[in-house]
DNA sequence: GCTTCATGATGAATCCTCTTCATCCTCTGA
DNA sequence: TCAGAGGATGAAGAGGATTCATCATGAAGC
């Protein structure tokens, strides 16, 4: 393929302060020209594209589906030159925030919203850090972290982010709608958890719904959560898994919650070092982690 | 701060072709301009950085410190815009590929190389991944690994990279040079080490090298490698590390390899699922990372 | 050592692109 | 129904990018 022809930049640039605004007149006013201008550079990236990026009502511009993919890159490829440009004309101490979360959440919640999390702190360069295992906050490596787990975190600052659940999850290809059909189907465990909180486990759910009966000992085995929901998107099975984890696959319909029970779960948290100033951007992350968290609709896809 | 000023996008491009071809001339060819107009706009690009991106001698073009910042930036930003105008335009499967690694070497060898990979498979979107588990090659989540061990894998394609070693490694401001210095340090440890082949050990390495009588009891333990490294970089004792994990740090200075002996490790390898069908970009890949990883003096710093 | 060639820098002129202006269109709210 | 806000459209003009012509520099060749 190697078309490697690129989209006209200043084109891009004025579409992504369109659609960053929601609006071309406040979009023409950040670029410092008229909102006609806006305008012609936007048909004629749609002209280069083919598709429309922009829908547009005369009381409300959105962006289509081909336009969230433009922004999302926009986004980011354009945060990246922006920042690195600064850095040249303003050396000095680059604003880095590493932010520590175990692999799951990383990969599954964070990684599909980094356009966004660039958007809320757009100067900050964020170094991402995943492990299941203790991370060393007040040692200079990690300055802020998504934790999972009980709290409070004695000797650190930490904010309760969302409360989360085991949840019954399966592709809706397998047509479960209740508790009677768990009989015919191939159970998805995750092993491995040496956590010190209860774990999704198909015994405890069983006990907790009050269903007896089935046989748990067969069936797939992961280590992690994170196969385990690729096994359950694939149609191989159903899978007990933490809901934040599969809030966008459950918005896309690629996975299903068929059932009522959940098994509690234990707590996101967002712990800061002591020794982590209290910066602007570190709030702002933290009440947009708190806020995303808890709107059951992503708006990710 | 929040300078949010954009350099001009076209003279980032026209720099970005230039870098690239290491020409003037070759990036006109490919821009269908002028040589002239190329020269036109990286100065501007310049004189709104302040700063040379590029050292021009008739004969050489070659990138200055600040050069190589931006345009490792604009590879990766105009990269990932390309990217996603061609998958507006063209939709359809787009190329992706998802290359899983341990966690040490993803961090501190992979991700500081991700311009320099995104330039040789410049259509592809990789994904990375990363587990110091097992991983499903032919599951469909994971393409290709790269992994550390013993080798081959049965089932698996795979082709050796690079054979590793442990070294023994310090901040150059401890001022160790040779096997008596090592009665004043501080020895860093890796832990829990769960694999089946040899680990980095201070004990071993004692062996190895015929030394006695050090106390190795004390010093600092980390369960990763990757802690381990920063403990040592920031001069807080002498660690003993996988040299493949530490070539950046080492051509950059901040550590050096005090002492002759080291420890035999295992290989890296690169593994693909016998269902990965052998494109043109998965060569390209193995063959740019065997003779990245083959080539001491890293050129990333 | 001089010439030749290839490559890039520089400044003025030109060309063309992007912006603007004027006008029209659509929907909202009074 | 009418005003107002926001955006679309097409022609005209300003300003910026490109080009041309010329110069500078160093490598290769005799």
């Amino acid at each position: 393929m190697k078309l490697n022809q690129m989209p006209p930049m200043a084109a891009v640039r004025a579409f992504e302060a369109v659609a960053r605004h929601a609006s071309f007149k406040a979009a023409a006013g950040e670029l410092m020209v008229t909102p006609t201008a806006i305008s012609h550079q936007v048909r004629q990236l749609e002209e280069f594209l083919g598709v429309r990026v922009l829908n547009r009502s005369p009381r409300l511009v959105e962006l289509t589906a081909a336009g969230k993919v433009l922004f999302d890159a926009a986004t980011i490829g354009l945060g990246e030159i922006t920042r690195a440009a600064a850095e040249i004309r303003y050396p000095g101490p680059t604003k880095a925030l590493t932010l520590s979360s175990t692999i799951s959440f990383l990969s599954q919640w964070l990684v599909p919203r980094l356009a966004e999390i660039q958007r809320i702190i757009p100067d900050v360069t964020l170094r991402l850090h995943a492990s299941d295992g203790m991370v060393d906050l007040d040692g200079g490596v990690v300055d802020v972290a998504v934790r999972y787990g009980r709290g409070p975190y004695p000797g650190f600052d930490s904010t309760r982010l969302v409360q989360d659940v085991f949840t019954v999850v399966c592709s809706p290809k397998l047509g479960v709608s209740g508790v009677d059909d768990l009989i015919r189907c191939r159970f998805i465990h995750v092993d491995g958890q040496t956590v010190p909180y209860p774990s999704p486990d198909w015994a405890r759910w069983c006990h907790h719904a009050g269903v007896a009966g089935l046989d748990l000992s067969a069936g797939l085995r992961f280590t992690s959560s994170l196969h385990a929901v690729q096994a359950a998107i694939a149609g191989q099975g159903v899978a007990i898994v933490s809901r934040v984890l599969v809030v966008d696959a459950l918005s896309a319909g690629i996975l299903v919650e068929p059932l009522a029970t959940v098994l509690p779960g234990e707590a996101y948290h967002f712990v800061t070092g002591r020794a982590v100033e209290r910066s602007a951007e570190v709030s702002t992350l933290r009440e947009w982690l708190k806020t995303s968290l808890m709107t059951p609709g992503s708006p990710i896809f």
